[in-house]
DNA sequence: TGTGACATGTAATATGTTACATGATTGA
DNA sequence: TCAATCATGTAACATATTACATGTCACA
């Protein structure tokens, strides 16, 4: 039975074992709970099953660390991991794969239903939220500012949300022209 | 007992339903269909679901519509399904539900279990992929030409992937820099 | 007349979320 | 010492996906 590809989840929880040498569970959890991204909530739900279907599978394997009288196992990744991960990462892309999806554009779409006073004010709230988010990924840059990659990422938000503003004041324009 | 709110699927739903007047089912599973998002899959194991559900709530309604000999029913939106539909879009956007999610983003956070040649590799990837899915925006987009809001969500697009071409050149720079 | 796309669904399955449970540690 | 938080989970639940089933229509 050809194993399933593994789910967006589980890769990237493969990808912060790799990353972050051996982690235990909470770490990981840590990870999406500090990370500005609502992708995913981290909840111990979904993380702590994940991590034993990837060790089920021999892409990670945990040795017991304990930390006082507390029982606590660290996951690190294995070779076959290592292999999926890259997979992963080269997964064809395809174009719907690039796709990258904005919360504000979906709602955008049916702001017809809106008076055209509530349209500018969820301009402003929009706009007020793509500022917020903005000071969000600082604040967890200036706490990672040693890892280049994820500098990198936060690069990317931040451009992200700059062509997002200035899409908020295009439709500003348009709005109050109709 | 308090509804539960209503998940991002059949909100969206719900703004079909409201925008496109009186519409089948199955025409709403086209819309998804057709989006370039991959956001949700379109799939009418979800979608028929979602639109009972939504009239179990008296937030659209139906009407049958048979075309020929087939079965049809045509659901349009209640003005409880308007109130609620405003309420979805003025959502407290919080910075979490404000945050843009880029799967390439997401990759390049671990791109250093790669070999330098292959994250070159992956660069060139990338940035093909973001020209295909602006290649398939503009279809979309000229499909749709009437719809002001949604030109104005393919706007938000092309600027997004616009700004993730810059990224992508700006990775280009570092990486090759290290 | 038959082949493929259109249209309307249902069933099985997997996964992620919320909420709960519990012991360990820290600090006021 | 007592409360709050850390850390490790488990259970119930809802929902989205894939795959399947079925009848209808267009058209070659």
């Amino acid at each position: 039975m050809p194993d399933r590809p593994l789910s967006d989840l589980e890769s990237v929880i493969l990808g912060c074992v790799a990353v972050s040498g051996p982690a235990t569970a909470y770490a990981v959890r840590r990870m999406f709970l500090d990370s500005p991204s609502a992708r995913f909530s981290g909840s111990a739900g979904a993380i702590y099953p994940a991590l034993r279907r990837l060790e089920q599978r021999r892409l990670v394997r945990s040795a017991a660390t304990p930390t006082g009288a507390r029982p606590a196992r660290a996951y690190s990744i294995t070779p076959a991991g290592r292999r999926e991960l890259r997979a992963w990462l080269q997964t064809p892309l395809t174009p719907e794969a690039g796709f990258a999806d904005d919360p504000l554009r979906t709602r955008m779409l049916f702001l017809s239903a809106l008076s055209p006073a509530a349209r500018r004010t969820w301009l402003d709230e929009a706009e007020a939220c793509i500022r917020a988010q903005t000071g969000l990924v600082d604040d967890h840059d200036a706490a990672h500012s040693d890892d280049p990659w994820m500098t990198l990422a936060h690069d990317n938000t931040r451009r992200l949300n700059r062509a997002r503003l200035r899409w908020i004041a295009e439709a500003r324009k348009l709005i109050s022209g109709s």
